[in-house]
DNA sequence: TTCGTAATTGCAGAGGATTACAATTGATAA
DNA sequence: TTATCAATTGTAATCCTCTGCAATTACGAA
């Protein structure tokens, strides 16, 4: 397979002896141009299958249409649905999207944001990594007024527009309806603390204890790096914990399914010995046994608004004022917080 | 935010006094520039924060070092591994990609061809959507001489390199794993016929079969059309099955999953009354109960595998000739399949 | 001193498309 | 008949970078 050649405006041209410009104008249905002309050149187009080349129209007009958009990572279900609102928005909005994955680490970022704003993007979509605590990449981009929304994984002090969850919110609904549900000693596990969404949820989970005349207890706030082993230790823990907590909040639904896995292991039930929520509503917590009760956050949705708003600005359809929208999450009940033996 | 001017070489040029050429060079580290002269501008590029524009460079060698990737759809975990490895492997030889999902569409996927090739990508890899069944589209790449490189979901009679798995192995391990297990009663559900995993993964099933001595009973080959509602047509019609299959063996997990999830609505029992078998090994078939028993599929590496050829290829690396790489699937055998009653 | 050669650097065109401005044509009005 | 204007098309510059070739400079050799 030799490298082929593709058809430009300058064939066209020659074919139909007549200008470059012409052809181009044609090409645009410029009203200025004979109609027999345009139809001729539109016609010729057909046949010989030209393709604009969009490389030599972005370079020219300053605009690629293109998009940049970086998660932590693809496969995660929750980025990849946020991915899936981004482009289905983007395209019809006539843009494309370029996608990175930092894997959650800093300099994997830094690089992606060099590669996109190489490429020319008219815009990035970016959601931090678990390992971005400095911000000087970020504000060196909005300090050579690239155009840049960021979602879900956000920093606060950037002056830029941000999607995000209410995060603190949605705790908040799934720690109420653990109390009212009548547990009283509700874990929470967080992931490493500096994560944004650590906090928000953390908030959550305080405000929640405190409106219903909990008092904090720190030894029931536990941490966990997020990966695997950090949340079997998690789960021993709890396990070796005297007074065991009578529910667990996980801060995301892998660490709870987890969680919950190691528990099977053991003599203790869920729910029966110990209640368990998570965060996210990712597939895979419908499917555990018991069912997972979860906060769900549709990435789709989210994907889409911060896609919009980032259009909206390079149109100038937005204020040049950076926004903060934040989504409404859903509070999804499921067996592992029904706390059976003592209600039915 | 107004719309950033990024620096350019003439910018430099004319900073140093000197021409846009003698900087081109420069920066690419020409080694008949005066080392003095190429320090100053190295150093200048520097200060101003020089970024090359890919766009233009693009243009000029008529190369962009950008892959297009299309998939029928990003939020499938399998396709996103086959992403990740796709973008880990492009980016560490230097290229970026453009990923689009044809969200299962024939139309769309054309589309996303269109855009990727007008956007000058070097190449493409490309997993077929569900709908499509004719293949002028891809024809009519290879005709252009576009290269481009099929995987999972792909078309035999395109003479372009394809990498698959082992489909017809997969089926062939998990069935006769079932056979061991001393089910003979086995039904197969399959997707679409058309489909290349459906057709591919019905063949593996029917040689263990056969290779068993089992004869092939029409009416345990069963039809989904991979929603949720076929999925639960389907799980019905086996629960009314008379007799009843003793194992099911569903051509995704996906379908597993949500015949699992009916039947436990029922008095039906999986693995005590009946054995369930599925394929891709989703994250989801790890974490249900009880277990799935499935065939992984390591997409990860099949996205390596996929753009390292595509890449040998456009660097004249590899072999003209089309060759078809097919990967070996790992039997996962969980308890879903363990038939404990008359075993243990 | 003069010439040849090597070392440096600049000029200009190309890559494909867009667009302000100029030029051509034909027709209408005076 | 000629000036004028509209309609149509072409010319050339531009976007940014790369690169073949020409031009310049300097230096040692004759």
């Amino acid at each position: 397979m030799k490298k082929g050649r593709q058809v430009t405006m300058k064939e066209i041209a020659k074919k139909l002896g007549v200008s470059v410009s012409t052809v181009s104008r044609a090409l645009q249905d410029s009203p200025e141009l004979h109609p027999e002309t345009k139809r001729k050149i539109a016609e010729a187009a057909k046949e010989m299958n030209y393709r604009p080349n969009l490389l030599a129209q972005s370079l020219r007009i300053s605009r690629s249409k293109t998009l940049g958009v970086i998660v932590p990572e693809i496969t995660s279900h929750f980025f990849a649905s946020c991915i899936s609102g981004i482009q289905d928005t983007a395209n019809t909005r006539g843009y494309n999207v370029m996608i990175c994955q930092s894997n959650e680490r800093i300099a994997q970022e830094k690089a992606n944001i060099q590669t996109l704003v190489s490429s020319q993007v008219d815009g990035l979509l970016i959601s931090l990594s678990r390992e971005t605590n400095t911000f000087e990449h970020l504000n060196e981009l909005y300090e050579r007024e690239i155009n840049f929304v960021l979602f879900d994984r956000v920093e606060e002090n950037i002056p830029v527009s941000k999607v995000t969850f209410n995060d603190a919110g949605g705790a908040y609904q799934v720690v109420k309806h653990l109390l009212e549900n009548g547990f009283r000693r509700i874990a929470y596990v967080s992931g490493p603390e500096d994560l944004y969404i650590s906090k928000k949820r953390k908030e959550g989970y305080l405000r929640a204890l405190t409106d219903f005349g909990v008092p904090e207890d720190p030894s029931l706030i536990l941490i966990s790096d997020l990966t695997l082993e950090g949340n079997l230790q998690v789960a021993q823990h709890v396990l070796h914990m005297d007074p065991c907590p009578e529910a667990v909040f996980c801060m995301i639904d892998p660490v709870a399914v987890d969680v919950l896995t190691e528990w099977k292991k053991s003599v203790i039930r869920v729910p029966e010995d110990i209640a368990l929520a998570g965060f996210t509503d990712n597939p895979t917590a419908a499917v555990v046994e018991p069912p997972l009760t979860t906060v769900a956050q549709p990435g789709y949705e989210m994907g889409k608004l911060a896609v919009s708003h980032l259009l909206d600005q390079l149109d100038g359809q937005a204020s040049e004022d950076p926004v903060s929208i934040v989504l409404d999450t859903t509070l999804v009940i499921r067996k592992s917080s029904q706390h059976l033996p003592s209600k039915n």
